[in-house]
DNA sequence: GCGTTACGGTAACATTCGTTACGGAAAGAG
DNA sequence: CTCTTTCCGTAACGAATGTTACCGTAACGC
């Protein structure tokens, strides 16, 4: 053989790269080039990683997918409690600072552009259903006595609350700060009877 | 004055195109070509209503905010209570049919839009403003007695959990459907004392 | 009926897109 | 040191984009 280049440490470098440009740029201007400069290479290497553009926005989609579920599964192993880990995984779901709110534009891009691309939308229902199992999972734990039909609606609830809220913190940060999310999810908690 | 077209028709005929073009193609394929074809003309019409694509957009958007805005007025004003008038605005909010899945989905598409467009997100957060002072009264109407802070912090969460269940069911139908968002509907009106 | 004027379709423009092909260069094998 | 193999930047391709210019045409005033 001869140099051996670090594939995924490219890829992963790449699909950050993806992150980058869809947080800044947004998706009309998400394109190879622009990709390629944000990764600080041409086009060449990114087309020598992925077969295709949409290819490179799958990986960056997937990993993307993979890093929340890391920080979310650390954030549910430190917690002290079960209803202590519903509210740290709900929090992080939420645009509460610089970079949740890059998160979260970045997640609105993939899901945009997921109506035009077979096997983005398949990746999203797909870890979106994950998601959701996860978090009735955790409403299971957080209130043990609840028939299972009610924790299920309750998971949904507040998925959705948090990912409604997210959309409009990334959208307006100064009209949705940080504190006003947290007492958004703090209401709704006390609301389910889900608070400390 | 020789032959005189009517304007203001044929600009909602191509917003409505505009429209018809993100929720069957998505934002990536949302050329001016492709609004012409949908509203079955050429890109001499579209390019002389209006002076470049931003403005195309824009328009089409503000038309969108109107029509609901519409909508929303005339179930505020059918509805015999005023926690009725708060119900039937959050719902008809949701993806609860075929052609509210189509609005989330234009509705995604814009806000995607809007990362990349100054004036795009300036109207969305313009719209978002005045949907949530709505919401603030409606929610004042219902529970007169909370303290005006209360009634803030729920409205923006009853309106988070909305937005964010119409986005699930946009990108995911089968799994979220109707009588799942009314049943969320109805279990969060519950659980803040708001249901009748 | 005729001339004028706005209307909008046609076609072209430069630019940018995704993708492909090529070639120089760097690193390991002998 | 040399040969070989992999790596990736360069440059080009055709297609598609937003936008502009042009021109036939249909309708209105007279």
């Amino acid at each position: 053989m001869s140099r051996t280049a670090d594939r995924p440490a490219q890829e992963e470098a790449l699909s950050r790269a993806v992150w980058d440009v869809l947080a800044q740029q947004g998706l009309e201007r998400l394109t190879v080039r622009a990709v390629a400069t944000a990764a600080g290479c041409t086009t060449g290497l990114v087309m020598h990683r992925f077969p295709n553009r949409r290819a490179l926005l799958r990986h960056a989609r997937e990993l993307l997918h993979e890093t929340s579920r890391r920080r979310v599964e650390a954030l549910e192993a430190a917690a002290g409690s079960p209803r202590e880990a519903l509210r740290a995984v709900l929090r992080q779901g939420m645009a509460i600072d610089a970079e949740s709110i890059n998160g979260s534009v970045v997640w609105i891009g993939f899901l945009a552009a997921a109506f035009a691309d077979d096997e983005l939308i398949e990746i999203h229902r797909r870890n979106n259903g994950l998601w959701r199992q996860r978090l009735e999972r955790l409403v299971r734990a957080a209130a043990p006595e609840w028939p299972a039909a009610r924790a299920a609606t309750v998971a949904v609830a507040l998925g959705a609350m948090v990912e409604g809220a997210a959309a409009f913190a990334a959208a307006d940060p100064a009209a949705y700060p940080a504190d006003l999310q947290e007492e958004l999810l703090g209401a709704t908690l006390t609301a389910y009877g889900l608070a400390d």
